[in-house]
DNA sequence: TTTAATACGGATAAACTTGTCCGAATTTAA
DNA sequence: TTAAATTCGGACAAGTTTATCCGTATTAAA
């Protein structure tokens, strides 16, 4: 469903979120072994995070990723996946037509937009902080 | 969401389907130019659905594919994404992990099940008849 | 029986995604 | 001021998907 990409950047934006808590700010290092993630490309891909001021580095010694605490409850699921995978999820057919509305729709065309509607309300509804909390409360895991 | 192969295998299923309602059998330089697709590629796709008896084929000149008549309203989208990506839709967590379920789940676990759950439901109950009947009445359509 | 049309299969290439490496810039702290 | 820790950026490597090429086998028709 999503890229290597965007499941690293979930969860990576998940743990600095859950840190960010705290006042906490976490190394790539630290994030890659968190989320088992291969560091140099979770690297590539917080940096696009950052370019897309969905989180905030800090270079130098001591320096590392966090998230303004008050931003948390306000990032999306949505804003993730866009500043990795695009907007892919939401335009294009689901059978590859360059060309596919109401008025011209290719064979799956209206089961398509239903499904892919469910998917970008559970995309836009779904919050850092949501999530955050349940790694903090042991209802969910972002590794093993 | 689909793979290349997937929405090329979708497309060339249905165009079968449709002209073997007729009784025609079509060639994979007809198909690959009906549905706009690359014909080497799409020719290892369609031995693939081969293998997979989803479609019938015949060799030699005035050979083709085809698809038994009785068989058109039984064969589901999901057989077919099933015979070319195989099963990953079904299973698989939708952030990577290894271990993901209800005891052990990913963050966005709950969302994703219901969202996948939908989407496998449709595949189960899209089948090919429908599909092609919307093509020959020009409801919908393969290419342009 | 020859020729043409076709599916089949293997090898290879191109494009894209994923992943690694390394040097440069920046910042903290000793 | 030096050293260490870190992000940043570019180049490159590996893996996967997509796509092409070409020869072989098979079949129908001339």
């Amino acid at each position: 469903m999503f890229s290597k990409a965007c499941e690293y950047g979930i969860k990576a934006s998940i743990y600095i979120a859950l840190n960010s808590y705290d006042g906490i700010r976490v190394s790539l290092k630290e994030i890659a072994k968190e989320i088992n993630s291969p560091e140099a490309f979770t690297a590539k891909i917080l940096q696009d995070l950052v370019r897309h001021k969905i989180i905030n580095s800090v270079k130098g010694a001591h320096g590392g990723f966090q998230i303004e605490k008050e931003n948390i409850s306000s990032i999306k699921l949505a804003q993730i996946v866009n500043a990795i995978d695009g907007d892919s999820i939401y335009h294009g057919c689901g059978l590859g037509l360059d060309v596919c509305d109401a008025n011209h729709p290719c064979p799956v065309h209206d089961q398509f937009i239903t499904i892919r509607n469910e998917l970008k309300e559970m995309l836009e509804n779904t919050n850092l902080e949501q999530l955050a909390l349940d790694i903090k409360s042991g209802v969910s895991f972002l590794k093993l």
